[in-house]
DNA sequence: ACGAGGTCCTGCGAGC
DNA sequence: TGCTCGCAGGACCTCG
């Protein structure tokens, strides 16, 4: 599922495509997506309404309708595509919000699993959910001594806590694994253990997979799809993810793989990350 | 507060 | 071929 770096991809795809526009119609499929609204209130609330602008927070795409906005969780696997002709049957297969656009466009929200959040937010709502996530990795103001004081609060595993998204914004299993791959830390090292140097490595090598992730349009799976319905390519430049029992990249080990952190797979190099 | 584990869903690939 | 089982990028909840 989208990660940051696949939201901001999509996000960077449908905003020159939503921006202005009003939303003419709406159509929902299933309830189970929304949180905090109900489906008449989420129909009210879009059909009419303008976008005013698209942007990203942590893993979720935002469309500003002035007063309220609508926040995407896509969950594991979910996508937000701009249609500028009719959907194929494929394409609506497994649609569960569509929005027809005032220029003939559709913008769809398609969710196999329907793990994925819609969330209609007024100003006060906005507050408290942003407020609940942490800091953005990629901000400028992101710095080293801002990761080293999330991570010395917890004896937790440094794996789970840079995935937990109060402490930080937007990095998800596969990234993770990524970052502490390149930056040589265990996983399972208790996040109050490392020191400075570890967050210096750590929070140059979050950035910079991020980014490189950004770059490629994001890393396909199965199911993660751009803005515009194509595949990411970082897939091809995973290091671990993916890739337990195979040699390691940089020296040879056998990469190992475990559940044991959050019940997510982890996967590392014994000899490269300590 | 923490950790472990379950829940929401569906599809796919492995193994029998 | 056809079945069952385990697993999958997230987020949230409860229990002890």
């Amino acid at each position: 599922m989208p990660e940051l770096p696949e939201v901001e991809t999509i996000v960077r795809d449908i905003r020159p495509a939503l921006l202005g526009r009003r939303i003419d119609r709406v159509s929902l499929s299933h309830d189970d997506v929304l949180r905090g609204v109900s489906r008449r209130r989420l129909v009210q609330g879009l059909k009419g309404a303008t976008v005013r602008e698209v942007f990203r927070r942590a893993k979720h795409a935002v469309l500003d309708l002035g007063e309220r906005r609508l926040v995407v969780q896509p969950g594991m696997t979910g996508s937000l595509i701009v249609h500028d002709r009719r959907l194929t049957s494929d394409e609506r297969r497994y649609a569960v919000l569509r929005a027809a656009l005032d220029d003939g466009r559709e913008l769809v929200y398609r969710d196999v699993r329907r793990l994925g959040t819609l969330l209609l937010l007024d100003t006060p709502g906005w507050n408290r959910y942003t407020g609940a996530i942490g800091p953005e990795p990629l901000d400028a103001g992101f710095t080293p001594r801002q990761l080293a004081a999330a991570l010395a609060r917890s004896r937790q595993a440094v794996k789970k806590v840079i995935m937990d998204q109060k402490y930080l914004a937007g990095v998800g299993n596969i990234y993770a694994n990524e970052a502490l791959f390149a930056a040589g830390i265990d996983p399972s090292k208790p996040a109050a253990s490392l020191r400075s140097d570890d967050h210096v490595r750590l929070h140059a090598e979050i950035r910079r997979i991020l980014l490189a992730a950004i770059g490629s349009n994001g890393t396909t799976v199965r199911d993660y799809r751009t803005g515009t319905g194509e595949q990411g390519s970082f897939q091809l430049e995973l290091l671990v993810y993916g890739r337990e029992g195979a040699p390691c990249r940089r020296c040879g080990t056998r990469l190992a793989g475990t559940h044991a952190i959050d019940g997510r797979i982890t996967v590392f190099c014994h000899r490269c990350q300590s």
